[in-house]
DNA sequence: TAAGAATTTAAGGTATATTTAAGGTACAAA
DNA sequence: TTTGTACCTTAAATATACCTTAAATTCTTA
């Protein structure tokens, strides 16, 4: 769950960012407009907190800019202004919340559940199943019906990609960007190196499911039914 | 069990709030109406007791917005005005019991258990189950077959929403928040210290039943059936 | 077959988790 | 009121899971 923080106060975005990690989101700061717009070409995000004074560009013309990019990712923006202008201004241009500061963290944190419970891939209920493999997101145990692992936190975060994408393949850039915060620096060594973890979780417990690679392409799911 | 108390009276707010504190309630105490809105903003409550006449916003408001916004926590309404009036439009707005002014404090515990006993996961009469591990509500008494140890407070909060996750994990996060009531401050390493305490008691009895942690993530309860 | 990719293995650092123990505090009993 | 005890908080010492990094090995394909 990566999220793009986009707030010019160093303070307010440093905790923020604290408390979001601490709540296993993935999240890249931006300071301004610029910068936030930068960060959405380059990176895919499951949803965007928005400041709406920024320096550069404002917060407004950032959320225009991405709608009319098709850029379908939640908004949830930010204002000191509390007024009812800002906030139709907001939601008429595609912002899909509002929250006027000050705010409670814990607030923010409900608000961010309830858009992510609106697409339908981030349900926190349900399990990702794949072939034979059951992955429980609620505790990170990969199953079969012979056995589980736990899994760590990366590989997790790679597991749940590789049986979304359900047998297409998945470039390992791709799994870096998701999977690690843009600051932190992630190399395809480090992606290998979860692969091999989670090849070995899966033999395991003895599943027909195999991680396969395609040359300078990336890796995806295989399941093979004898 | 966590319990909004709002009650503008300072002397009979601070007087019930200790009654239920020395009950194993934890208990937030909002002064008026506003701030009531403002703690149910923010966390979550198993019952609110919630007096009538109140400044700013007055206690119908309060129970007329919270069902508006869908809030499901049963609600106990206290005033001074014993006319049937009051009663009759506090029960139909949603209000789930009504206790005129004055009451005894037995008569208020009472009525709480009462409402406890009508949601399904709060029954106070039965007992939490986990794999071979049963936890007695009524007594804080957690018990295998092979043996039995009493919980202290917090150990009891704890034990009982870890209980109720069935296996699914829960943030250190939502423990403290669950566990402490809001004025006093809880860390991790607070949680940390009693969950250490908690896998004492459970080894001692000799359950099958582990804590398990999953780094950045929380807890969560694992049976290991051989 | 050589060179670059991918895989595996292993070592090491660091933040987090765990445990232990030492006070503090509120409640209960005397 | 005093005293004792159970519970909770806080701090500090220790352990370890997770992640990173590096290096050794195997696999691909030009």
């Amino acid at each position: 769950m990566k999220i793009l923080l986009v707030e010019d106060s160093l303070q307010l975005n440093k905790a923020l960012s604290t408390v979001l990690k601490r709540n296993s989101y993935i999240v890249d700061s931006a300071f301004d407009g610029e910068e936030a717009l930068l960060f959405l070409k380059q990176y895919v995000y499951d949803a965007i907190i928005l400041d709406i004074m920024l320096p550069k560009v404002n917060g407004l013309e950032v959320l225009k800019e991405a709608r009319s990019k098709k850029l379908e990712t939640p908004i949830i923006m930010l204002t000191a202004k509390s007024t009812t202008e800002d906030k139709i201004l907001g939601l008429d241009m595609g912002a899909d919340d509002y929250l006027p500061k000050p705010f409670s963290v814990d607030e923010l944190l409900a608000r961010l559940r309830a858009l992510m419970r609106r697409k339908p891939n981030y349900d926190e209920e349900k399990k990702s199943v794949f072939g034979d493999l059951t992955l429980d997101d609620s505790n990170f145990v990969l199953s079969t019906n012979e056995g589980k692992v736990t899994l760590m936190n990366k590989e997790y975060q790679i597991m749940s990609l590789l049986m979304k994408a359900n047998g297409k393949i998945i470039s390992i850039d791709t799994i870096s960007k998701s999977a690690w915060d843009t600051d932190s620096y992630s190399t395809n060594e480090n992606v290998w190196v979860f692969i091999s973890y989670l090849r070995k979780d899966i033999a395991k417990i003895h599943s027909k499911v195999t991680i396969k690679s395609i040359r300078y392409q990336g890796y995806y799911l295989e399941y093979k039914n004898d």
